[in-house]
DNA sequence: AGAAATATGTTATTTTTTAACACGAGGGTA
DNA sequence: TACCCTCGTGTTAAAAAATAACATATTTCT
């Protein structure tokens, strides 16, 4: 179908970094050319591929010559934040209302969520700008400064804002973890932020992939029995595991 | 001589992400298009663009944004709304507190702003993340429910934050112009959202490209009385010039 | 100066891309 | 069930762009 030929096509292109059509064509003999360009144009949409003359390449490859700088920062962990972001979406429901943090995680998340219609809440404009591809996602952006580094606003207003709207469900992701410190980041306006969605959500889902624990940011946002699920990857402790079932937070 | 122009060419692409083979033989109109193709080929050879279906991009700009997508429905009329956003870009004082709309010329106007310390209010979340580059840019979105089509937010909410907040500039667009019905858009919200712009900045200065003249749109926003000055390209009709000089605005 | 190398322009040809329409397979609804 | 709709796909014609090939400068070096 559709979505795994893309699919294999984009893994083609991201192993082998650029393709012709004609190449492309023997690689899928058995359907046309038009639809391998149209799944072309497609990938590019998404921002993986790059079209050129007679074919596409590879975003990754083109990154790979000697962007270090900014791809670094995103390729953190990449792989666990997949993982996390694919369980995650697997719980959003239909007509849901969600607040969705702004960090890379979310980021992923955003990716993940399969186009049903709900509602969901975001400070981080990344984030809402993937989101924006899903035809039946309502999306609501909360106002605010920007912050350069992780593309998220936060201000006093967002208090405001939060007043006049509900929400169910909160999932958010931190910076740091320890079961003394908590759940912390390192900006004191989005701790203030989260703080005021925790208040606002029913329910909380963190997400927070192993390489976050054990280290310590400046603002707590959130302690373990503030939290109702954990969302991980298959390297979380388990010792941590325990404890925070201890708590009655469900580890997934 | 070539490596010169070979040169400029590779800083105007970094500075703009992509350019077409048009675009280019309008910047270089003393050399013919095949030598242009042969400079993108020779830059190309040394890595630092790809050439692409009409044109080049920069490797760079592959490099900084493996997010976004570089897909461009932003096609219409690109060259007259870059010209007006270079206009634009000079008019914008260290220092000054704007307001600037989620179009697609705002888009523009963003990466044509020199990266001097001033503060930049925005419902474009595709402008404020063009805007994330510069450092020096203080940026702050308002806030709301975010339209697909545009990327940009709206919101009856947005009052309260204007409230709490001042600029004295607003710079914005509008998608139809004739002199009876104004400058109008496609949306209520927006329209309400620009007219509480309207109200609070100090002065207004509409980017308008001459495709938008003689169309009209759902609602009016605002009429000739109530900007400034009109930045345009220049196919702009004399005859709407002197109509709008004769109510004291300035056009250029 | 004059030959060779380099750079540019022009035109025709080839290749690639797009646009437009058609068709059939599901999926939901009255 | 019949109907309508959307979605994915294929086919073809038309447009656009890239290349190749050749002609004509322009520079460089001896």
């Amino acid at each position: 179908m559709k979505k795994e030929r893309i699919e294999e096509i984009a893994e083609i292109l991201d192993k082998r970094g650029k393709m012709t059509l004609e190449q492309l064509e023997k690689e899928f003999p058995n359907v046309s050319q038009m639809t391998l360009r149209r799944d072309l144009y497609k990938l590019e949409e998404d921002g993986r591929i790059i079209r050129v003359r007679g074919g596409a390449m590879s975003v990754k490859e083109v990154q790979k010559v000697s962007g270090e700088a900014y791809t670094k920062k995103t390729t953190i962990n990449t792989d666990a934040k997949i993982v996390i972001a694919q369980k995650a979406a697997t719980l959003i429901d239909e007509d849901s209302c969600i607040f969705l943090d702004g960090g890379t995680t979310a980021m992923y998340l955003a990716k993940e969520i399969s186009d049903i219609k709900c509602n969901i809440f975001t400070n981080g404009i990344a984030v809402a700008m993937e989101l924006a591809q899903k035809k039946n996602v309502n999306i609501t952006i909360v106002g605010g400064q920007l912050m350069k580094d992780n593309l998220s606003t936060s201000s006093p207003a967002a208090k405001d804002y939060f007043a006049a709207s509900n929400f169910e469900l909160a999932i958010v992701s931190a910076t740091a973890f320890t079961p003394e410190n908590g759940f912390s980041c390192s900006s004191q306006m989005e701790s203030e932020l989260l703080k005021m969605v925790f208040q606002k959500a029913r329910h909380v889902y963190m997400m927070l992939d192993s390489s976050k624990i054990g280290k310590i940011n400046p603002y707590t946002f959130a302690h373990i029995s503030d939290i109702d699920v954990l969302i991980t990857d298959d390297k979380f402790p388990r010792e941590y595991k325990t404890l925070l079932e201890q708590e009655n937070v469900v580890v997934m």
